[in-house]
RNA sequence: GGCGGAGUAGCUCAGUUGGUUAGAGCAGCGGAAUCAUAAUCCGCGUGUCGGGGGUUCGAGUCCCUCCUCCGCUACCA
């Protein structure tokens, strides 16, 4: 049986809609799970929206509407945004949902089981008008007596009734599990902030709220609602089924092997969920994997500055699979990283256009003409044919070590590095002039370019789906025939195969007048 | 304030454990070719490797110091 792959992105909290930031994770996502699949793993991508808490709520009765229709609302149009994106989850989860309901009690019962779940009062500062809690040192005494927090509103001395997660407890097991597993948080440099987080001591956490009722029921105590992150974090375990039954079908893919989620998020990936699972007895995720923000020209995109994008109307300008080219090849994954028109067009005319189409286009036209439309026949391989088929076939291997580090970028940069060299061997060889002097050697020219193209259009599907099996049908790779399996010697095209008639796969983005 | 990271060609960045003339891509300039999506190929960079000091036969690469920028420093997610 196929080696299991669970992965997940970040679950949205649906309060507004869906921006390019969650497209982009997503995006990058979906790259890694088409990848996993096509290496052979049964894989199980998972998003979702987190919907419960007090902002819904605010935001559904300023809208007249129940936070339930509010959510179905949102919830949708993030569903339409993974579609849009070419998200290929197995799942979407919805944190209202009757079955992560029952995931959240049974995990909040183990968890209060093992005595690491007790009533105490929660207290703080609150400033009603900012809805939050604030410490002590984030306000301010005035010199009338009155306190105010870090927006200038008054604050108030709260305490009210709260369960709390012994969080406390589990410093020392997470650090051991830091060290032991120093993989568990990517890329390095997270890793040391949590680290240094923990080090510096943990303090038990408030895991309920009374002041409120959209959310999840306390077991045995219905007047609390869990608060936030139980609540959130839960929803990688409830898609599995784990907890229900240990013999269901998705059962197996627990643990996740890797969580992507936002830099912002870190800490509650990193530290409250494994401990958690500790608490709970469960088995811990493999990875958790942070990625940066997108900048629109350098600057945070806020409605203020009026930068706001969406998601839909880029993919409409560009195209879907131009667009996630942009964000996988332009910005490291894991670092922050800025998009532009011009940098979206540059990058994709001159790598996707210009390097990949063109030869693709040069080549097989080359082939439709002077080669009866079929797989040419080859000769004895020259040293130089031989080098750029061995730099095709040490794409996998690099691939593959990238990919389990969620090095998008670098896998994507070894490709286009191949296409540029494919680009430096077919002008030097000049299949053009051989076709005057030697038609054998130009056949083989032209093989060797077609059979590079093939590898190439392989390991290109997971970022281009759409682009790369379209570059795919040209060179008549059949549908059983795209897995990374077929990246293998035994597959490499067969000569006499008709090819269909070339098309442009990838066409330069012209500016049209009303873009200028 | 504390801890951590970064400052390398116009732009985005690579630069292993210190060792020969510091690299790539993009943009720019010149040329070639004409199979191709005006695409491609070739050639062209005297860069104070943030400043200063030090260790060393030798430092972008180690140490000290200064400057600048960024991240983390718990209950909005």
């Amino acid at each position: 049986m196929a080696e299991r792959y669970y992965l997940t992105t970040a679950i949205s909290y649906p309060n507004g809609k869906p921006h390019i930031g969650h497209a982009y994770e997503l995006i990058a996502t979906d790259a890694l799970a088409r990848f996993k699949r096509l290496d052979g793993y049964d894989v199980f991508f998972l998003t979702g929206t987190d919907e419960h808490g007090i902002k819904m709520l605010q935001k559904a009765r300023a809208q007249g509407m129940t936070p339930r229709e509010l959510a179905d609302a949102n919830s949708a149009e993030f569903q339409r945004m993974a579609k849009s994106m070419g998200g290929s989850n197995d799942d979407f989860i919805r944190t209202s949902e009757a079955r992560h309901r029952e995931t959240c009690q049974a995990i909040w019962k183990r968890m209060e089981a093992a005595g690491d779940i007790y009533k105490d009062s929660y207290s703080g500062w609150y400033s009603v008008r900012d809805e939050a809690y604030y410490g002590e040192d984030e306000t301010v005494l005035r010199e009338d007596g009155s306190r105010v927090g870090p927006q200038g509103t008054p604050v108030e001395w709260i305490e009210e009734e709260s369960y709390f997660f012994r969080l406390s407890k589990f410093q020392e097991p997470l650090l051991k599990l830091y060290e032991s597993q120093p993989d568990f948080i990517g890329p390095a440099e997270r890793r040391n902030e949590v680290v240094s987080f923990v080090k510096s001591g943990l303090r038990d956490l408030s895991v309920s709220r009374t002041t409120f009722d959209w959310g999840i029921p306390v077991p045995g105590d219905e007047k609390h609602v869990m608060y936030v992150w139980v609540d959130a974090l839960t929803n990688y375990l409830t898609a599995t089924g784990y907890l229900e039954d240990q013999s269901g079908a998705r059962a197996g893919f627990w643990p996740a092997d890797l969580h992507v989620i936002g830099k912002d998020i870190v800490r509650f990936h990193t530290v409250y969920w494994p401990a958690f699972l500790m608490s709970a007895g469960l088995p811990l995720p493999k990875r958790v994997f942070a990625h940066g923000f997108l900048f629109n020209r350098g600057e945070k995109m806020s409605k203020s500055v009026g930068n706001v994008i969406d998601p839909f109307a880029l993919v409409e300008t560009y195209g879907l699979d131009r667009f996630r080219y942009f964000l996988l090849r332009e910005v490291s994954f894991g670092q922050d990283g800025n998009y532009s028109h011009d940098a979206i067009v540059n990058r994709t005319n001159s790598e996707l256009a210009n390097d990949l189409g063109n030869l693709a286009q040069r080549s097989l036209s080359m082939i439709a003409k002077h080669c009866d439309a079929a797989v040419p026949e080859f000769g004895e391989f020259t040293a130089n044919d031989q080098a750029i088929l061995d730099a095709a076939s040490a794409l996998l291997p690099k691939a593959r070590m990238a990919a389990d580090k969620q090095e998008l970028h670098q896998i994507l940069a070894a490709q286009i590095a191949v296409v540029s060299e494919a680009n430096r061997y077919f002008a030097g060889e000049e299949p053009w002039a051989l076709r005057k002097t030697d038609m054998a050697r130009m056949q083989t020219v032209l093989y060797v370019t077609a059979e590079v193209l093939r590898q190439v259009a392989i390991l290109m599907q997971p970022f281009i789906p759409e682009s790369a099996g379209k570059l795919l049908d040209v060179l008549g790779i059949g549908e059983t025939e795209r897995s990374f399996t077929a990246l293998s010697k035994d597959f490499a095209l067969k000569p006499g195969r008709a090819l269909p008639a070339p098309q442009p796969i990838f066409p330069r983005f012209v500016e049209s007048e009303s873009d200028a």
